[in-house]
DNA sequence: ACACAAAATGATTGCGCTGTCATCAGCGCG
DNA sequence: CGCGCTGATGACAGCGCAATCATTTTGTGT
């Protein structure tokens, strides 16, 4: 209890290093954080000494005593949704090679376990936060507008976003999709989505709405499910579209999953795609474009956004306040293949 | 500097817990990790103050006099591969409702990287790590060893396992693959493979083993890509292989991604699955039972591993050296569908 | 050679919690 | 009625690092 540290079997702290190099304790912490504040004599000794000692820093201590975490969280709805398994890939693209690390939190579409999962995180006093809606509790939000940390909310753009936001307009998106298979020529397009959390229910209404403003929308042919998306859910919901709607002739979904599904089930059924059938994807995620026939599909920046996100946050967190574009737009892109067609 | 922190304006801490409900601190730090060695009345008194002050433990101050975190550390090779999507999908629900929670690293298949992984991790103090692979560097093997916190190693068997292990038998499932095709009645079998890591490399000697038993060995039809792989790739590589030996008859994908593209490069190709090709996949993620025809392949216990192998660590995290079945046979299973037909 | 600023370094203290013992109350029993 | 025992509680020190302020060294201009 009373030896010193040095007869420890443990690891070396500071202090060994210190009395190795010659140097005072603190000499040392500083070599480590901000060499350039040291002289070059004292930082090759430490150096020196660290290689030989074999040091690495305690995180633990080095938070308690600084009230500051290297950790970013990241909450995700879903670990399964291709598109935030994307964003997870740019993320991790984004803090490669800095001195932080992620730590994901899925709260499954449950805004309440997202308010769990944000004070969790909080905390853990993590240097930064990622948040994949814009849909928290009202005490969810009450706690990120407080965080003593720079956060970001991705997917969607700004309006009421807490402190930066990177994403695009999903409703927008989705518009443009119904455009499209308007333009192509369907007069009589379904819409299929999977887990309908709020953001797939705002995408519903925008579809609505554009479908509507095209003298196109017909209630009997929005098939949705409270489920997880899947390639099967989307053979699945094309199958209870036609059994309800036969003469539909453009479909919709909400994602590249169910766009396989229905796709795949269009083929068994020997439906001829585009032409009986046109199909619409969202996402367009990489097989999308090698399916037979090529998926026309909106697609989203995810991986983009993972990357803008750690980005911001970053900078923000070397400089707080030095992040002037705090509300990112990155659009979206349609991207006409073969499983839509003028007609 | 010398205010007592109860005029900070910072969280409560334990101290501020224990004036609150009358009891010493460490009253307070026991009703919080084992509430059932303190008295009724005092953790009574204790949960009314913790709600009162709406305190929570900092989690860097615990790690720091406990010498432990509840951090469970997680190795990858890759983010973008499907097969680590799944083990990770098992992981996150076997981790959710306790005290733990998972940290990704990502090695992007170098055995350097992971090395520094480890390093890194192990300097955290982490619960338990879980690292895909036994091909460390004898550096990163030699830390995994001497880590004073239970380590499994997930995807294959056990030989030279470190501590724990969760898998299957590679080799044996790929013979099983190869084993199949030969009793479809393919004669000419190819091989697809991207990303030559060590165990893509073992997965490819197995085949050949097994198809130069069945006498259907032919180099020339083994086509193989350090890049990464998907469903492009897939349809790339059928490219290659159909340029170099265009009376190959059959096909073993080493991923699904392949798979589903060598698929579509057949169909795009007017090539009849099964009848002129038999395509058989390796791990079964969920699309590949959907395609048209749907893909025969190994199915392989990707989400099972993940869940086993985070149930281990912590048994043994609680328990140390409670763990009996240190090493786990997960198994595979051939499932013949329609890419693949006796002829 | 000297004054003075700037750079480099160090001593001290405390972050919030838990490990380790010591203490104390309550209880059954001879 | 006091003994020893168990279960509950507390006092104290220290985990390894960084913030703060004090001190020393170095460099600069005249």
């Amino acid at each position: 209890m009373a030896r010193k540290s040095k007869t420890q079997s443990d690891r070396p702290t500071l202090v060994d290093v210190a009395r190795e190099a010659g140097v005072s304790a603190i000499t040392v912490s500083r070599t480590i954080r901000s060499p350039d504040i040291v002289s070059e004599r004292a930082r090759n000794k430490v150096e020196e000494a660290i290689r030989k000692l074999g040091y690495t820093p305690d995180p633990a201590a080095s938070a308690l005593a600084s009230r500051s975490t290297s950790t970013i969280g990241l909450l995700v709805p879903s670990l399964t949704n291709n598109v935030f398994a994307d964003v997870l890939r740019g993320v991790y693209e984004g803090v490669e090679g800095t001195r932080f690390f992620v730590q994901i939190g899925n709260y499954r579409y449950s805004a309440l376990s997202e308010e769990g999962l944000i004070r969790n995180f909080l905390s853990q006093r993590p240097a930064g936060l990622i948040v994949s809606s814009m849909d928290q509790t009202p005490a969810g939000r009450k706690l990120l507008e407080e965080a003593p940390c720079p956060v970001v909310q991705i997917m969607e753009t700004s309006p009421g976003a807490v402190d930066m936001s990177v994403g695009f307009d999903q409703l927008e998106a989705v518009r443009a999709a119904a455009r499209h298979v308007a333009e192509c020529g369907y007069r009589r397009p379904g819409f299929l989505s999977a887990r309908m959390d709020p953001r797939a229910q705002r995408r519903l209404g925008a579809f609505r709405e554009e479908a509507a403003a095209n003298d196109m929308l017909d209630e009997a042919r929005i098939i949705t499910t409270p489920q997880p998306s899947s390639v099967g859910m989307g053979r699945h919901l094309l199958e209870q579209l036609l059994a309800r709607a036969p003469d539909t002739d453009a479909v919709i979904c909400n994602n590249d999953d169910l766009a396989v599904g229905a796709l795949m089930e269009a083929i068994r059924r020997n439906i001829a795609v585009p032409e009986q059938l046109g199909i619409c994807s969202y996402n367009d995620i990489e097989m999308a474009r090698h399916m037979v026939p090529a998926l026309s599909a909106v697609a989203t920046p995810r991986r983009e956004i993972g990357r803008r996100a750690i980005a911001m946050l970053l900078a923000e967190i070397e400089a707080p306040g030095s992040v002037t574009e705090r509300h990112i737009d990155l659009g979206y892109e349609l991207v006409a293949r073969e499983s839509t067609a003028p007609r």
